[in-house]
DNA sequence: CTTATATGAGACATATATGTATCATATGAA
DNA sequence: TTCATATGATACATATATGTCTCATATAAG
């Protein structure tokens, strides 16, 4: 829906938004707003759902037989770089949220990419010494500031993906 | 100052924090933090300059006389998770300032790390295909990560440096 | 054309945040 | 003790945000 798609965009910069300032980015009138979403927490509630919704998605649709690890974190990179701004949404709101649905989907999403960092780790992508927590951190942080980087024209699409993942693999050093 | 440190705090979990909020979590009446600072902004500002001075007089500290990059690196990461919280809300900050002093002083803070990058680059501690607004993004998100981490119990304050130092040059893969 | 539905504009009441002013009190120096 | 200063509590006015309501209008289905 349009609505959400602007809340996201809005919020992202600026979590203290007002509806005003949502529904006018939307294109809307504030009176509309208040009709699809009876109040702010319902719309927050809303963008919430359609972003795990939508990054379960994007993950659903990546194949892991037959592959290694590394080429699975690869593939995660390029599904999640371009939701980047609705992974973000996640990582920021829905801690606020623990203990509903949402906080739990959420809490499942991060036990799904530490099992990612769990078979990283038996493949030997992942060296034994690494925290998992700080693992799965940095998995966030990397598809964040990937999308940060393609937002903000430092890194071109195409690219982004791979450098976030060979920024994890094998850091940057010259033949790292 | 109590207040400052205690509107950092408040600030940094939530940018949208009422005065009220943040008078409290300081210990003091919302009256006198309006005798320190004649608004909000003020006290933004506040906060913004003293982030400033922190960072600055943290990496001042450092010597980079007869060091490598690398070495040079792993110290900017020892100085600077500790202030991760400062280094994170000039990054949330400081771009909406842009043109001010203080705008003026977050871009120099940018141009340094951006000149390490360059040494790291000439010393082949950071491969030549590596964009330097990636590498800049990456000590900004290691940074960031690490003090979470730190905060949250994932990593031992005495690693968290190390360990993002570590990511940054040879990943997280086993012999990276 | 007629009708049901969705919308935009705007009035309105309420809640919260901001900023100002006053007064009693605590604290610390002279 | 006496005095100056800083503080906390409170009242107050204003601005902004939230939520509800009405009405005119556009639009699409019948």
């Amino acid at each position: 829906m349009a609505i959400i798609d602007a809340a996201i965009g809005v919020l992202a910069g600026n979590p203290g938004a007002s509806l005003a300032t949502i529904a006018e980015a939307a294109g809307v009138g504030r009176a509309t707003l208040y009709r699809h979403f009876p109040g702010r927490s319902d719309l927050i509630d809303a963008i919430t759902r359609q972003a795990i919704e939508e990054t379960d998605a994007a993950v659903r649709t990546i194949r892991w037989e037959n592959t290694t690890s590394s080429e699975f974190l690869l593939a995660v990179f390029e599904a999640m770089v371009p939701l980047g701004d609705r992974y973000h949404f996640l990582m920021v709101m829905a801690p606020a949220a623990a203990g509903s649905d949402v906080g739990e989907a959420y809490a499942r999403q991060l036990r799904e990419v530490e099992e990612m960092m769990r078979w990283m780790r038996r493949d030997g992508a992942l060296a034994p010494d690494v925290p998992i927590d700080w693992a799965v951190l940095i998995v966030d942080s990397l598809i964040y500031a990937a999308w940060t980087a393609v937002r903000d024209g430092s890194v071109a699409p195409r690219h982004a993906a791979s450098l976030a993942c060979r920024t994890f693999l094998s850091g940057l050093s010259r033949g790292g």
